[in-house]
DNA sequence: ATTATATAGTTTCAAATGGAACAAAAATCA
DNA sequence: TGATTTTTGTTCCATTTGAAACTATATAAT
C-alpha cells in the first residue's frame, strides 16, 4: 500500500472535489440568482419546501445541512421576497410552519427542471450501472468521512 | 431516457457533492487550523509553495483556484505569521517571489502526511480499479462542467 | 406549583469574502 | 520617445458568514 509523500494539489482528491463542487454549485446558482435573485441557501430552502411543505426552520436545517442561523436568514429573505409564507403553530408557540407562496412555487417549478437538466448533462453520460456504482461510492465516502469526523472529535476531547 | 420531475435534495448529485466536499474540507481544515492557526486559503498557499517554491501571487492564484484578492490576503497573513517570505523580483518590479520560511516548511512537512492519510482513509477503501474509475469519472465531470459553464457564458452574452 | 433544563428561533458582533476601483510597473504601439 | 493598454498586486467598501448570547416557549424534575 504505497503512500505518496508529496502533495500535488491538482491530484489531491479533496481539492479536486472542492473545485468540482464549487463549479457545479456556481453553475446551478447562475440559474436561479439571475432569474429570481435568490442565494444558494435560499434556493435550498425553496427546494425542500417544494418537496415537503409546512416544515419548520429546524426541520429545514436538518434536511439541508445548513445551520439554524442560515435558515433564519434564508427564510427571512424569502418572506420579504414573497416566496415563502410563515404560519405559527398553535400546537407549539416557538415554532412556525413554512410554505411556498404561489410565486415561490413558481420558482420551484421553473428551477427544478433546469437543475435536473444540469445534473443530467454532467452525470447523464454515465450508463445506469455506472450511475449506481457512482452512487454507491459516494455513499461509501460520505460514511467514511462522517466516521472520521467522529473519530477526530472523540480523539480531541 | 427518463427524467425525474421532482427534486429530492438528498439524491441530487450536486447537493451530495457539495455536502461531501464541505465535510472533507472541514475535516482537513481541523488538522491545520488547530495546530498552526491557518485558514483554508492559507493552507492552500503553503501547499503550492511547498511543491513549487518561488511562485508569484498570480501563479499561486492560477494553480489553486483562488482569486488574486484571496491570495493577497493569504500571503499577507502568512508573512505576518512568519510562514512565508517575500523577495521582490529585480526582473519585474510589480512582482515578488514567495517562499516558505523554515517554520512554513515545517507546517508543510507536518500537514502533508496527515492530509494524505485522510485522503487515504476516505478513498483508500476503493480497490485500485475502482480508484481509477473514480478518477476517470471525476475528470469527465470536471470537463463537462467546464464545457457547460462556457456554453452558459456564451449564451448569456 | 416552582424551579431547572432543553429546544426553537433571532439578534448581535466580529471575521471572512467578493467585487470594483486603484496605483505602480511593464508591454505595446504610433 | 511619448501615449495607451495590460498586468500585477493592493485597498476599500459592501455583503455574507459564523459563533455566541439572548428571548421565548416547552418539557422535566422535585
Amino acid at each position: 500500500m504505497e503512500q505518496k509523500s508529496s502533495l500535488q494539489l491538482q491530484d489531491f482528491l479533496p481539492y479536486r472535489l472542492s473545485v468540482l463542487s464549487n463549479n457545479v454549485s456556481s453553475l446551478l446558482a447562475s440559474l436561479y440568482t439571475e432569474k429570481f435573485g435568490i442565494s444558494v441557501p435560499e434556493w435550498r430552502t425553496v427546494a425542500v419546501l417544494g418537496e415537503e411543505p409546512g416544515l419548520t426552520s429546524t426541520q429545514i436545517a436538518s434536511r439541508v445541512a445548513m445551520d439554524k442561523v442560515a435558515v433564519t436568514r434564508a427564510v427571512q429573505s424569502l418572506i420579504e421576497k414573497r416566496f415563502v409564507r410563515r404560519s405559527s403553530s398553535q400546537a407549539d408557540g416557538r415554532v412556525s410552519h413554512l410554505n411556498l407562496t404561489k410565486s415561490g412555487q413558481r420558482v420551484y417549478d421553473e428551477v427544478v427542471p433546469m437543475a435536473l437538466a444540469i445534473e443530467h448533462r454532467v452525470w447523464g453520460t454515465l450508463a445506469p450501472a455506472e450511475k449506481d456504482y457512482w452512487d454507491e461510492m459516494l455513499s461509501k465516502m460520505e460514511s467514511r468521512v462522517s466516521t472520521l469526523r467522529k473519530e477526530l472529535l472523540e480523539f480531541n476531547k
